[in-house]
RNA sequence: GACCGGUUCGUCUAGGGGUUAGGACACCGCCCUUUCACGGCGGCAACACGGGUUCAAAUCCCGUACCGGUUACCA
């Protein structure tokens, strides 16, 4: 028998990262048995679930690349069939038809309603007390003839227990005496939960539900279902919870943006980096290894792997660095540094494109962005070579954009950083941090004549960018890292100061930021003309 | 309250009778260096508590504490 799972979202909202966890989690069960993962929207609760809801979560699930099989079910498409089961477990005597008048719910705090309520109660409440519970079959249909409107009741029996075995927890058994006659079907005609679930799960036939582990109560009143319904359960496997910091609940209402995965798509995360992370909050392989391609989690992937214990999903409120879980933003960033850049160009040029940075020129036709490049631009190429070796691609060409994408993304940790930081590589408009400019302008005040001066020493010693390397006049240096150090040397000798100052004040302006590659590295990318240009700018000392 | 589950560095975790209790993130220090958020090296830091079982317990058993989940004519 094939295996077929399911990631059943109820669309009150937007996918939230513990969601996200169990599709992945189902996602990876499924495709490491070869088996089918299925998608299915819980919206049983019409008054909470909304179409927007349903296509966010599927935007989240899109964003992460957890492409499910077949065709997407509605549980409300169901409900008459749910009812239909519902009123057979009438007519076989497994479920009675109870007219206690609906209570309606109070509309705040009803979690804490009902705990207040089973509090009280102190766990000595008979769960066999319903009064229509032995009701003779002619009187109740006399009643419901009459038009008295009824729940319907699954006739739980008063001694045994159920149990099932967790693939995660292990045997699980509970008395039924702890567990109510539920409500299949609400006195309005409508299927509540556990009912609409089981008969969705047995039409779709579910092998294995993997689910967070909030349902394990509600497994032991499917359990009963099933067995109403001469239905052998699935194989049941429930996750931990992701915590708050604070180890309490994570949730949409009290955390907001940080649990939603569109904030981590808008934020520049990688879908693969985020997966990544989501995969080990509550697994792991048993190794000492923290970054597994997608292709390497399925293969690894096994129910005996997941945890019983919860996670944190840590974070610091108001802190802008500490805005989501660190770890979560270093795997991006390794992610950023180490991918192969054939494979990051695409979003970074989304980002680019987002941000009005993009050139067509960074693409030309019949090249796509993906096709095996240059030997510098290998995966993890380490920044020290990462400029060198080769001749000086023409600046804005293809060559240029993926040398310069990977120099630059040696210190990103977004996508976004490509757009922000990075800002100065692909325009002329670009900001200055104020900080910068302290710390490597304002300081000191020669270089407010030096640097230009350097622009024209580049200009006496340097060939025009249009020269190649092969073609150089005479007493015209190409612009490369080398010489453009041997210059810079005999500079700052020349002016007796610290080769330092001359190269931090010079990435000041060149870029806006104190932090960066190799400044020779950073000089020879942009080329000689900009180089020239911006150390001539004055922007930067009025700014 | 009752029922169920959990507890290894701050966080994610490895380890399931004998380990100097390992790794990752974060943090700190040193190195590299023109800067740095890259890289290299190093450091800090944990078996919730109490009883058993055993030659030996982080590991098995019992209890306690704490945390979490559930307890709806919500999903």
């Amino acid at each position: 028998m094939t295996v077929r799972v399911r990631f059943a979202p109820s669309p009150t909202g937007y996918l939230h990262i513990g969601s996200a966890r169990t599709a992945l989690f189902n996602y990876l069960y499924a495709r490491h048995v070869g088996g089918k993962f299925l998608l299915r929207i819980e919206d049983t609760d019409i008054a909470r679930s909304s179409e927007e809801s349903t296509r966010s979560i599927l935007d989240g699930l899109a964003w992460l690349e957890l492409d499910h099989d077949e065709d997407i079910v509605f549980q409300s498409d169901n409900a008459e069939k749910h009812r239909v089961t519902a009123k057979k477990l009438l007519a076989e005597g497994k479920a009675y038809r109870d007219f206690t008048p609906r209570v309606a719910p109070s509309d705040a705090n009803v979690k804490d309603a009902i705990k207040e309520r089973a509090r009280a109660t102190q766990g000595e409440k008979n769960m066999r007390d319903n009064p229509y519970r032995e009701l003779s079959s002619e009187e109740s249909d006399a009643r419901a003839a009459a038009g008295d409107p009824f729940a319907i009741r699954l006739k739980v029996a008063e001694t045994g227990k159920t149990s099932f075995e967790d693939a995660v927890y292990g045997l699980q058994e509970r008395r039924l005496a702890e567990t109510e006659d539920l409500v299949l079907l609400r006195s309005d005609g409508h299927p509540l939960y556990n009912l609409a679930v089981v008969c969705d799960d047995i039409e779709m036939a579910i092998t294995h539900v993997i689910r967070g582990q909030d349902h394990l109560t509600n497994t032991h009143k499917q359990v009963l279902i099933y067995e109403a319904l001469g239905v052998t359960p699935p194989t049941f496997a429930h996750l931990p919870l992701i915590m708050a910091p604070n180890k309490g609940k994570l949730s949409k209402r009290k955390h907001g943006e940080v649990v939603s995965m569109t904030t981590y798509r808008d934020a520049g995360f990688l879908a693969a980096a985020f997966r990544n992370f989501l995969a080990l909050l509550g697994w792991s392989a048993g190794e000492e290894r923290e970054i597994y391609s997608l292709e390497e989690l399925i293969e690894k992937f096994s129910l005996e792997g997941i945890h019983r214990s919860n996670a944190v999903f840590n974070f610091t409120e108001n802190d802008p660095c500490r805005w989501t879980d660190d770890k979560a933003q270093w795997m991006n960033a390794e992610y950023i540094r180490m991918m192969p850049v054939a494979e990051l160009l695409p979003f970074v040029k989304t980002e680019l494109k987002a941000t009005k940075l993009w050139r067509e020129e960074y693409e030309p036709e019949g090249r796509a962005l993906t096709e095996t490049i240059s030997s510098t631009a290998d995966a993890g190429a380490d920044e020290r070579s990462a400029g060198v070796a080769i001749d000086t691609p023409e600046h804005g060409s293809y060559d240029w954009f993926v040398q310069t994408i990977n120099l630059i993304r040696q210190r990103f940790f977004t996508l976004r950083d490509f757009s922000s930081h990075g800002r100065a590589y692909f325009s002329e408009d670009y900001d200055f941090d104020p900080a910068a400019i302290e710390k490597n302008l304002s300081k000191f005040p020669d270089l407010k004549m030096w640097l230009p001066e350097l622009a024209d020493r580049f200009d006496a010693e340097f060939a025009e960018e249009s020269v190649s390397s092969l073609h150089v006049i005479k007493g015209f240096l190409p612009f490369t890292e080398e010489n453009i150090e041997t210059v810079i040397k005999s500079f700052a000798e020349e002016k007796g100061t610290k080769l330092g100052v001359i190269m931090n004040g010079a990435r000041t302006l060149l870029t806006g930021v104190a932090v960066g590659p190799s400044m020779l590295a950073v000089f020879e990318t942009l080329g000689k003309e900009r180089s020239v240009l911006r150390l001539r700018s004055q922007i930067a000392w009025n700014s």
